[in-house]
DNA sequence: CGAGGAATTGATTTCCATCAATGACGGTGG
DNA sequence: CCACCGTCATTGATGGAAATCAATTCCTCG
């Protein structure tokens, strides 16, 4: 925003796919690179012309189309009703889902290069706050996040924290 | 959720599509009339046939489903950084421009059969504070929102307010 | 006229923001 | 090699925005 003030929509794992993007003219959002990345585009002609030899992909699009919305939901009702830990609580089950559905996961170990400024900006709260809400789940040994990587003692409690229902 | 809490996602206006329904197995919450209402619904079924017949319903249901994640983005956007007037109009805003995309305005009259309960639970807060905001925003002579009816008497201030940039 | 839901208003509390200082690294250049 | 930075994280003190608690008023409706 103008004032300097910033909302991170998502983060994109690996493979995901910007749906929202192939379906609509121009960016709602602007994206950055947390680590090295390799990207692959598709003008919205191409997708046009895929469609055309098989309209199965259309169909890929919008259920992709419909996952960023399911997700974004969620993440509506965390910010419109959920505390600071329950917010930060969410946002780990929330990545900790994706990433264990791309790769194995060993001791609930779970690589996430994220800067406590970032997830103050994805949860709505500041830098500062956050770290207290990371010193508090340690403390209480609820999960761990240091150097990129997020380890998690007790998933119950952060289940109770952060589900929505 | 579970504790009582409540999130409501978004108002549905006349003629307004659930893409994210259409397109998906199961509802991700629920839906309720604030006004009388009529309904159509087509299953999953029908709209697999229909686009087997002409592929541009699809099309129209993808970008359909691009809009409410748009809409989506902006709400999470307001809900993480936005203060409590902020919050409220910008709701008001949003709403100002999908009625007035339907229907003429006269007056800046905007009909919003809406109890506070509901402003409330749309933007994340109490319905005491949006009570206290509500009128301030009289007392200011931003707009008045009345026996379902908002007024506008100071658009500029309300974009001021409200406008993500 | 009474009753129940909605809105308003005041008093107090709570949570998070803000301000500010310090500590821990990791990288860089002298 | 190590003094020097810059960035990130932590911690404490204070302030402020909104929640909570509670009382009253205003409606509409039965």
């Amino acid at each position: 925003m103008p004032d300097g003030r910033r909302q991170i929509l998502g983060f994109l794992l690996p493979g995901d796919v910007l749906a929202g993007s192939l379906l609509r003219e121009r960016p709602r959002f602007s994206a950055k690179a947390l680590t090295a990345s390799q990207i692959s585009t598709m003008k919205r002609t191409e997708l046009q012309a895929r469609v055309a030899m098989n309209v199965s992909i259309l169909w890929a699009a919008a259920e992709c189309c419909a996952n960023e919305a399911e997700a974004a939901d969620e993440t509506i009702a965390a910010l419109g009703r959920f505390s600071a830990e329950e917010r930060i609580a969410h946002l780990f089950l929330h990545l900790m889902k994706r990433i264990a559905s791309r790769s194995v996961i060993r001791d609930e170990r779970y690589r996430m290069p994220l800067l406590q400024q970032h997830i103050a900006d994805a949860v709505g709260l500041t830098p500062v706050h956050v770290s207290r809400v990371l010193s508090a789940f340690r403390e209480r040994r609820v999960a761990d996040l240091s150097n990129g990587v997020l380890e998690v003692f007790d998933l119950r409690e952060l289940q109770r924290l952060g589900s929505l229902n």
